[in-house]
RNA sequence: GUGGCUAUAGUGUAAUGGUCAGCACAAGAGGUUGUGGUCCUCUUUGUACGGGUUCGAAUCCCGUUAGCCACCCCA
């Protein structure tokens, strides 16, 4: 009976790994340098957070998330998305008394009990961006600049962004009902899970996928037609700050999130290599979370990337095989005496910083070939002969050429 | 939650219902005293799981699980 790993979720082996952790840097490079910093949260919080801040009838509420209750009977919830917690994180640390501004990204996984997909996981990491405090249009943009910043370090130049706004508090009630009254009379004619949407959230209309649907809202009224005069003036100002940093982007009327807490700018960065999951990156502004979460009315934006759906991307870049040996030194030990002489030239030589790896048994053939096969650099022998002569052999891989060093100068040599 | 496709060593793949489930790569051990890559020899590892049909099942049927793809939804 084996045991593997539950449905959904998948081991990042080396060397896929490195390129996690290569990816990973580039982004703390990046946020370091727009100034922000990072918070860890826990992955499990209490489920009344997700579904006071995510909206109580989001599909991710109703039928994604994995809730249990702990030996006290307590409603537990793994996050199924960054933005709940790092909002409670900074209402419970008092973060804005602190300073009117936060900055904060995070890195890690996400739970989301869905059925698995192309680019789409039950554990999926997430790299998000929280900009908190500020309602100003230029917040926005730079959430935005940061993310395309972000994309071409990492090489990832062929995706899309698109943008749009959904309208606040003042402004979207009147949306909605306008969309309701367009869909009276027809909404027969729609799919069926339209005619679901159109009670629950009648927005997510617009990106239906089936072709009928899409041609009855063909001349469905728009967001842009609804926004309040501040609405207008902040989409104008995101729009302007984004064309004078030079990030591309397209307006996209039909961007409609999942999630119940954004109002005003939305936006997703695309790419057509993902399969249907074709976003890489999404986010928006949230001004009213902070307060409904019981905190002070601190507005906020940011985005998330999906992580794997970021290195599916990342990794079809071709990557060119590199014959270079490793910087790493090899010890060829034959005969426990040759071990033990070996233990303090290893632990001094990793002290230094080398990277140092040794056989653990085998004939010399064999540990030669285990040597070769790891790429290193150097081969240093040390059998009975050179133990007796108080010598080690040093090889260097890559010409065949060898020679024969003391013990007492090898971290030297080495080094 | 729904639908379609799939499941043979670590990986990629063969095998009309009928010998011992074959091949390649990978891995490991050797190739005259203790020296890597190429080459040669040998070795390890497999029909996802549970039922059924049959004289006989990798092969046909049912169930389960998992993977892939899509819907819903989302990063």
């Amino acid at each position: 009976m084996k045991i593997e790993a539950i449905k959904g979720m998948s081991d990042v082996l080396p060397p896929e790994s490195e390129n996690w952790q290569t990816v990973e840097q580039l982004a703390r490079e990046v946020f370091r340098t727009y100034d922000f910093q990072e918070i860890r949260t826990p992955i499990v919080e209490p489920t009344e957070l997700f579904v006071r801040s995510v909206g109580e009838t989001t599909d991710v509420v109703q039928k994604e998330m994995y809730t249990f209750k702990d030996r006290k009977g307590l409603s537990l919830t793994l996050r199924p998305e960054g933005t709940a917690s790092v909002v409670r994180a900074y209402i419970q640390a008092s973060l804005s008394s602190k300073d009117p501004i936060a900055k904060l990204y995070y890195f890690g996984p996400m739970y989301r009990y869905e059925q698995p997909q192309k680019g789409r996981k039950r554990e999926f990491y997430q790299i998000g961006v929280e900009l908190l405090g500020a309602e100003t249009p230029l917040a926005d943009a730079e959430v935005l600049m940061l993310l395309e910043q972000l994309f071409l370090k990492v090489g990832v130049t062929d995706t899309n962004l698109e943008i749009n706004s959904l309208g606040c508090k003042n402004c979207r009630p009147d949306y909605i009902k306008a969309i309701q009254k367009f869909l009276k009379g027809k909404l027969n004619k729609f799919c069926d899970d339209c005619q679901k949407r159109s009670q629950k959230n009648p927005l997510r209309i617009l990106d239906c996928k089936k072709e009928g649907c899409r041609k009855l809202t063909e001349d469905i009224p728009l967001v842009s037609d609804f926004w309040c005069v501040e609405c207008h003036q902040h989409f104008r100002e995101v729009r302007g700050l984004l064309l004078a940093g030079h990030v591309k982007f397209k307006e996209n009327p039909r961007i409609v999130r999942g999630l119940d807490y954004y109002c005003r700018t939305t936006f997703e960065v695309l790419s057509d290599r993902l399969g249907a999951q074709n976003a890489v990156a999404a986010g928006g502004r949230y001004d009213g979370l902070v307060k409904d979460l019981g905190g002070p009315d601190v507005p906020g934006v940011g985005f998330a990337i999906g992580m794997e759906r970021l290195m599916m991307l990342v990794s079809t870049n071709p990557e060119p095989r590199t014959p270079n040996p490793k910087p790493l030194i090899y010890f060829a030990l034959l005969g426990s005496e040759a071990q033990q002489k070996a233990m303090s030239v290893i632990q001094e030589l990793r002290a230094k910083g080398q990277s140092v790896g040794c056989a653990y048994g085998g004939s010399l053939k064999s540990q030669m070939r285990r040597a070769d096969k790891l790429n290193a650099s150097h081969v240093v022998i040390l059998g009975e002969n050179e133990v007796v002569k108080g010598i080690a052999i040093v090889k260097e891989m890559e010409t065949g050429n060898q020679k024969e060093v003391l013990l007492g100068r090898l971290v030297e040599e080495l080094s």
